[in-house]
DNA sequence: GCTAATTCCTACTATATTTCTCGGCCTTTA
DNA sequence: TAAAGGCCGAGAAATATAGTAGGAATTAGC
């Protein structure tokens, strides 16, 4: 049950321009090499954001790529759906309709497969990036403090 | 963020065991045909369950498989990690160490996959197979009643 | 002891998916 | 008008998944 690069390249890349939101653009050979990531490859991975809304574009010389809303509003569900599709475990508990299984064995492990979604989906949709960029800044104050002492 | 047939075919096999705790063992053939899976595929998964201890086998004629313990001992867990690995969406976050990650804000992403991690092993290691067979009785129940008043 | 049922084992194959590359066109700023 | 940078589609390479094939070893029952 792994994440692909998808969704780990695309949220690092989604934190990138979090970090520098309302600084203007941000390229994607920018991005790329920041996060160490292939440029091509992620050039389809903003693509897929774009598409669904998460980033804006600005064409030209000197653009890039910029968050579309802040960083507050954009949760990880948003970035792990846009990239990898709907977030489940199996098939059988995408969508959240009461289509029931053919067969009672089967449903059985689907209600654990359901509480397994649910829970990730808790996960992913109650973190954004501004959590993620306090977090670093959390963390960035902890190593300060650390070296203070030595 | 799929899980692969191992460990969907795994549970279900497992769970087709623990309806006949107790009744002897059943064979892969009786298996594979109650959850439709192919033979010898659900060989190799028996084959690794049995490798960790989840399940005896009783070889020659009228042999097959058991659990190896009764089904309120086994974890869904124990099953999904038998078939598919550690329990973790990214590599990083696989072993419950202190490894800190060079680069903050790979460490800041690293914080949600620990997250949804955590959850996730949440879910599945506090179901067991027991669980499972209590629910499936429960929605026999439920569908006998709903059968009486038509 | 023979036969049928069944586990056990190793290798192989086909397919799908993932990850990444290539090459070129279009847009905008300096 | 040149350089920076987004946009786009095809496809290659690597890897993982899901399954096949075939046969050796073991045991119950006759």
């Amino acid at each position: 049950m792994k994440l692909s690069t998808r969704g780990r390249y695309g949220l690092r890349a989604m934190f990138e321009l979090a970090r520098h939101y309302g600084e203007g653009p941000l390229s994607i050979k920018n991005i790329a090499r920041r996060q160490n990531i292939s440029e091509h490859y992620l050039e389809q991975l903003i693509a897929a954001l774009k598409k669904k809304g998460l980033v804006r574009s600005i064409r030209g010389s000197q653009g890039g790529y910029i968050l579309s809303r802040k960083p507050g509003d954009i949760k990880v569900g948003d970035i792990i759906r846009a990239l990898e599709g709907p977030i489940a475990p199996v098939e059988c508990v995408r969508d959240n309709d009461s289509e029931t299984c053919s067969r009672t064995d089967i449903c059985v492990a689907r209600t654990v497969w359901k509480k397994v979604k649910d829970s990730i989906i808790e996960v992913l949709d109650t973190t954004t990036l501004e959590d993620m960029c306090n977090e670093e800044e959390k963390i960035r104050k902890e190593k300060e403090r650390f070296m203070y002492y030595i």
